[in-house]
RNA sequence: GGGUCGGUGGUCUAGUUGGUUAUGACGCGGCUCUUACACAGCCGAGGUCGCAGGUUCGAAUCCUGCCCGACCCA
């Protein structure tokens, strides 16, 4: 082949064939009527960030969509965008400075959407720049009305169905964002507060003495309650008590969930300070206090202290208790606070009239126990956090930027009004439903719902909407690739999703990323300066180094440290195979992949029972998503079968003068470079393709080839392969310890094997530059053991207790005694507390070595089925 | 505090139906430009497999406890 670069380009290879990739459409989807094989892909959320978290996953898709590909299947590969959110809003509030309450809703929606398109397009150019394999006639974005409007009917079909309900209820409330947030969105955050020890005055005589870290929701005080054991408040259980400043009366009561160590162990509850208020408030049946505003400033229940934000009503409430008394003592306590994901805003709980969707965790529980989770114990995450589900799903947002909920309230009654299907999309904000007239009381006129849903109402129905539904039943898709730190959000709600709405899980199988750390181990960040994008790596090395560097990074679930070694080490083997591949095919002709009955040798079969266990054991990692696992042996069977011991060894032939047997070398590397050409390319689509289009007789991208499979009537060469390479290689590496040119002439070296093991001599006469004279029976040299080999599982089982002792008598024994015995009868005799004991000549191994006279000029080098003597 | 996973040469990592001599990469030292490749080849140094017990003839591998780390939860 001529034109072959001598050198390997990256930069020019990898932008040619992504081009190419794009315009050609290989990835699309088409029903060929094979068996589907569907990805859920996840949709990122579009930040304009495609970074190398993102990227871990995505690679692991692509690997197994490319992978399938190649097995035949018909692979759907969709990539959608999770646009709906905050994020976005705040961003364009700065970017444009506007404020999204003081414009049109429709203007300031489409000012977001504009954005969007514009953090899609630079997250889209790093996905193609890394080679992956995305159908983008299949693009989605949960903003277009199509999908939203899915979205709607999603949730018109839960609400009639009941799964859906409208009540008050208290709820996760982010006082920065003004929207309700469900339990998911709210993170715990260790800090250190302030414990407030507060007298409460009894109604008769006797006070109670409180502690509280939070003496600003004095106003929303509704009871005190203390632990039933605690025998230091039995006298209090039928008083009432007056709240401090604020004057009304509170009852107490007990309960075991209080903790009597903590403070006084009496403590207050309140309208609400946390989610234990909120049970208690529900099971003691406790009057509603509600003391925040929507935007985190105590209401008018707070008297002179209304209006005032959280800090500053705690510091004036702290002034005026101590002014009349009622605090007595203070002291720092940990606490674990809750807060919004989104900007680590402590969170209040309101009650407010909210959408919310049942959580049923049972049957959830069930459709998951379905799904194959790749590693299975990623299935634990899930169960744990659906069993410890109490409050339902809050999915109304007070919002813009999102899906509206497709409902209106009648303004004289109270009835609702949800959309009908065939409505749908609609923003309820700009028509009136299409019923007109109320159906309870009559009336026309609408008040529209500006509540939007949780963003994960979008991105919950991926399944269901890459599967055409509701057109287009409903199967499982084959795969859902995703982070296992949003195992309790996506994962959880698209599969309480699924059963809802179409009573199935949603996806076959389930495969869990772990996260990618820094070069020093540590989460990447700027501060610590070990941030990476994937962009430079690509810069730097490229692509297929990069994806490599992921794949060997640790088995999938595993969390993966980044690594520029590794990327180092990926690039040096694509050099490598860029070289393996040029030297082959500079000898290659076109018509060589349809040679008859090559003459093949030894060295061939060797080659090609390698290449065929290979083919089988990568097939086998790869249906497990065993990247890691896959690569290595790729790389292992192409750096040492194929390029130290098979090319080293036929290079004689392929010099040689043209000959069948040249031919069939030359066919040998042709069939193993186009099996592992196919085979490397879900990791690393570039070089692949690259290299089987320089491949003679390859029309098509390797892309659209079929895998690999193991090639048939091979004999089995065994020990006589296994032998040629291991000679070829323990001379080459003496000649290299013996200062010897690797090209140097022997005068000749004799083989000595045992039995009837023959084999063909030419290649690695070749190879190691002597005549070889292959010989049986053993060499007139001196042969000494040297030493025992011991097998451990045949005497320890044999002997248990004894075994230790019964070893040590078997090494005190001279060696030449041992030898003499054990070929004289097949036996050991030992004597081991006075009786006598037999061990058999299995669990003994002797080994031996040849001693050279002083005088001779032969060299003796020892291989595994063969003794080698050379003269040199 | 609970759950899950992990702790293997300087660094990262493979390996656990228990078999005594633990894998590879990068880095390090030495030698070699041998007609694909010095981004190569050959040789070498470097590990009490987190700690302590236990089971067993035998433990990186099984059991118990502890320490450390990551993630999730409270």
């Amino acid at each position: 082949m001529i034109d072959f670069p001598e050198t390997y380009n990256p930069k020019e290879i990898e932008p040619k064939w992504r081009d190419s990739w794009l315009h050609s459409g290989i990835y699309n989807y088409t029903d060929t009527g094979a068996d589907d094989y569907v990805i859920d892909t996840p949709p990122p959320y579009p930040t304009g960030n495609f970074h190398i978290g993102n990227s871990l996953g995505w690679c692991y898709m692509d690997f197994a969509a490319r992978y399938h590909r190649l097995q035949g299947y018909d692979v759907l590969f969709p990539q959608g965008w999770d646009c709906h959110g905050l994020p976005t809003e705040v961003k364009v509030e700065e970017n444009n400075n506007v404020h999204r309450t003081e414009m049109p809703r429709d203007v300031f929606r489409k000012m977001c959407a504009e954005y969007t398109e514009k953090q899609i397009e630079s997250m889209k150019q790093v996905m193609l720049d890394l080679g992956f394999s995305q159908d983008w006639n299949h693009e989605f974005r949960t903003m277009d009305p199509h999908f939203w409007g899915t979205t709607q009917l999603s949730f018109v079909k839960m609400h009639s169905k009941g799964h859906i309900y409208r009540s008050e209820h208290p709820v996760n409330w982010c006082p920065r964002c003004e929207t309700a947030i469900a339990d998911a969105e709210v993170e715990a955050l260790d800090r250190e507060a302030t414990l407030h020890y507060l007298i409460f005055h009894g109604t008769k005589d006797k006070n109670i003495q409180i502690a509280t870290t939070r003496p600003e929701l004095l106003a929303a005080c509704v009871a005190i309650v203390v632990n039933p054991n605690d025998s230091r408040y039995a006298w209090a259980l039928d008083e009432m008590f007056t709240v401090p400043l604020f004057k009304h009366e509170v009852p107490i009561f007990s309960d075991d969930s209080v903790d009597p160590e903590f403070g006084t162990g009496a403590v207050m509850i309140c309208t609400f300070g946390d989610k234990q208020d909120v049970s208690w408030w529900a099971e003691y049946d406790l009057p509603l206090r509600d003391i925040f505003t929507e935007n985190g400033r105590l209401g008018e229940l707070a008297g002179s202290y209304a209006g005032l934000t959280i800090n500053e009503a705690k510091n004036k409430i702290v002034t005026s208790l101590i002014k009349e008394n009622h605090l007595t003592k203070t002291e720092k306590t940990d606490q674990s606070v809750g807060v919004c994901w989104r900007c680590d805003t402590p969170i209040e709980i309101l009650s407010r009239e909210q959408w919310f969707v049942k959580v049923d965790s049972k049957d959830i529980l069930e459709k998951a126990k379905s799904i194959d989770w790749v590693p299975s114990h990623m299935f634990l995450r899930l169960k744990e956090w659906a069993e410890s589900m109490d409050w339902d799903w809050v999915i109304s947002r007070q919002r813009v930027f999102a899906t509206p909920i497709p409902a209106w309230f009648c303004s004289s009654c109270d009835y609702i009004a949800i959309a009908k299907e065939n409505e749908l999309p609609v923003d309820p904000t700009e028509t009136i439903p299409s019923i007109e007239t109320c159906p309870k009381c009559g009336s026309s006129t609408w008040t529209p719902e500006e509540d939007v849903m949780d963003t994960w109402m979008d991105s919950s129905i991926t399944p269901l909407y890459v599967r055409g539904w509701p057109e287009k039943s409903f199967t499982p898709t084959s795969l859902r690739e995703q982070g296992h730190d949003i195992i309790r959000t996506w994962a959880f709600y698209t599969i309480l999703r699924t059963a809802a709405l179409v009573q199935q899980e949603p996806w076959k199988e389930a495969l869990i990323n772990g996260m990618v750390f820094g070069d020093d181990g540590y989460k990447m960040s700027k501060s610590r300066n070990n941030f990476v994008q994937p962009t430079e790596v690509i810069q730097e090395y490229s692509a297929d180094a990069f994806r490599q560097a992921i794949a060997l990074g640790g088995h999938p679930g595993s969390d993966i440290q980044f690594q520029w070694k590794e990327v180092i080490s990926a690039s040096r083997f694509l050099t490598k195979l860029w070289n393996i591949v040029r030297f082959s095919s500079s000898h290659f002709d076109s018509d060589l992949p349809s040679l008859e009955n090559p003459a093949y040798r030894d060295a061939d079969w060797w080659l090609f029972n390698r290449l065929n266990s290979l083919i089988i054991e990568i097939s086998k990692d790869m249906e497990n998503y065993r990247f890691d696992s896959s690569l290595r042996k790729l790389r292992d069977f192409i750096w040492h079968d194929l390029a130290d011991n098979y090319i080293e060894l036929v290079k004689g032939r392929i010099y040689g003068e043209q000959s069948p047997e040249k031919s069939a070398a030359l066919h040998t590397l042709y069939v193993t470079l186009h099996a592992l050409t196919i085979m490397l390319s879900p990791f690393v689509p570039f070089i692949s393709e690259e290299l089987h289009s320089r491949l003679p007789q390859t029309k098509n991208s390797v892309h659209v080839s079929s895998w690999p499979t193991t090639i048939s009537n091979i004999p089995d060469v065994g020990v006589s392969g296994d032998l040629i390479i291991d000679v070829a290689q323990r001379v080459r590496s003496w000649k290299a310890n013996t200062g010897m040119a690797l090209n140097e002439q022997i005068t000749n070296v004799d083989i000595y094997v045992s039995g009837d093991l023959s084999f063909d001599t030419s290649d690695l006469s070749a190879a190691i530059n002597a005549p070889i004279s292959l010989k049986s029976g053993k060499p007139d040299l001196n042969l000494v053991p040297s030493g025992i080999e011991i097998d451990y599982s045949l005497i320890g089982p044999l002997f248990r207790e004894k075994a230790n002792s019964v070893v040590s008598a078997i090494k005190e024994l001279p060696l030449d005694e041992i030898k003499s015995q054990l070929d004289k009868n097949g036996t050991l005799s030992l004597l081991i507390d006075n009786s006598e004991i037999l061990i058999d000549q299995n669990a003994i191994t002797i080994e031996e070595e040849y001693q050279t006279d002083e005088g001779k000029e032969i060299n003796v080098i020892a291989a595994e089925h063969a003794t080698i003597l050379i003269s040199i």
